[in-house]
DNA sequence: TAATATATTTCAGACCACTTAACAAATAGA
DNA sequence: TCTATTTGTTAAGTGGTCTGAAATATATTA
């Protein structure tokens, strides 16, 4: 097997047993606090970015304006996230986590990590040093390419 | 920063790198072929796992066997499973994927690994090295855990 | 200022996923 | 055999999420 099949063989299989990981993880994580995918993914987009207004969610999520303002609105009843008026443009809100949901999405973000200590766990600490340093250079790269990657 | 301080930082930061890329891609995956997330884990199972019945889906999902059934039925209709009589035992059904249903899974699994690849083009051929070596033992482990995990 | 554009909300209608309850068919066990 | 259990489906109802269309309020521009 050649060096770029091999490469490409590790990624899949990685690929493979972190999706089927994830998308069980990511049901109960969901289930557990009665959210959907598109509320999970803006609380993430809250998280990560500059508070926004309710278009911009929606262009994320690949949802009309509508949908944006329904989703967000049951997040606010939740208690979730704060929808306050845009003091530049009054047209528009400002949409920003509440601790609350800092809180909840923080912990979907720990119920990852435990289970990927769980993983290494058993290693010996020479071979933890190896993998947490793939990691390390896997998120950086992530850091670098940003969104569009 | 101690060791393991390091280390547990390192897994929450490529969580939540992983997680925020993960969660956006999903809803593109779903999206792009008209699936819910059960419909995706119930592929997932099945591209895994040996055939099943409907219960097993259910108890998965952590829904009742009328819901799953349900949700069986819309995976029949879109051709993604086949759905026939378990010959041992003629109450249950035997649920296997399509080729149709397989392809689907795989065009969403492999999205995911382009994406790895992407993040690793830049990287030197060393480095690689090591960032697929430890990809692999994370493999291994999860491998080894199995479901539980 | 008047017309137009932008940001968001509301409403009606559709579809999906879930629930409980009632049901049919096949198996397992006394 | 007769009864209980298991497996799965169907029906009715609830609630979430989406769409398109219409409405409101503010901002921009001619």
């Amino acid at each position: 097997m050649s060096s770029e099949t091999q490469f490409n063989q590790t990624l899949q299989d990685w690929s493979e047993v972190y999706m089927r990981h994830s998308f069980r993880e990511f049901k109960q994580f969901m289930d557990a606090n009665g959210l959907s995918l598109s509320q999970v993914m803006t609380l993430f987009r809250l998280y990560h970015g500059s508070p926004c207004g309710v278009s911009e969610i929606g262009t994320q999520l690949g949802v009309t304006n509508a949908a944006s303002s329904q989703l967000i609105d049951r997040l606010v009843v939740l208690g979730l996230i704060e929808r306050t008026e845009n003091p530049s443009d009054r047209r528009a809100k400002q949409l920003t986590l509440t601790r609350k949901g800092k809180t909840v999405l923080e912990q979907g973000i720990d119920s990852r990590r435990k289970w990927m200590e769980t993983l290494t766990t058993q290693l010996t600490p020479e071979v933890r040093v190896t993998v947490i340093a793939a990691l390390a250079v896997l998120t950086n790269c992530a850091a670098r390419f940003g969104d569009e990657a």
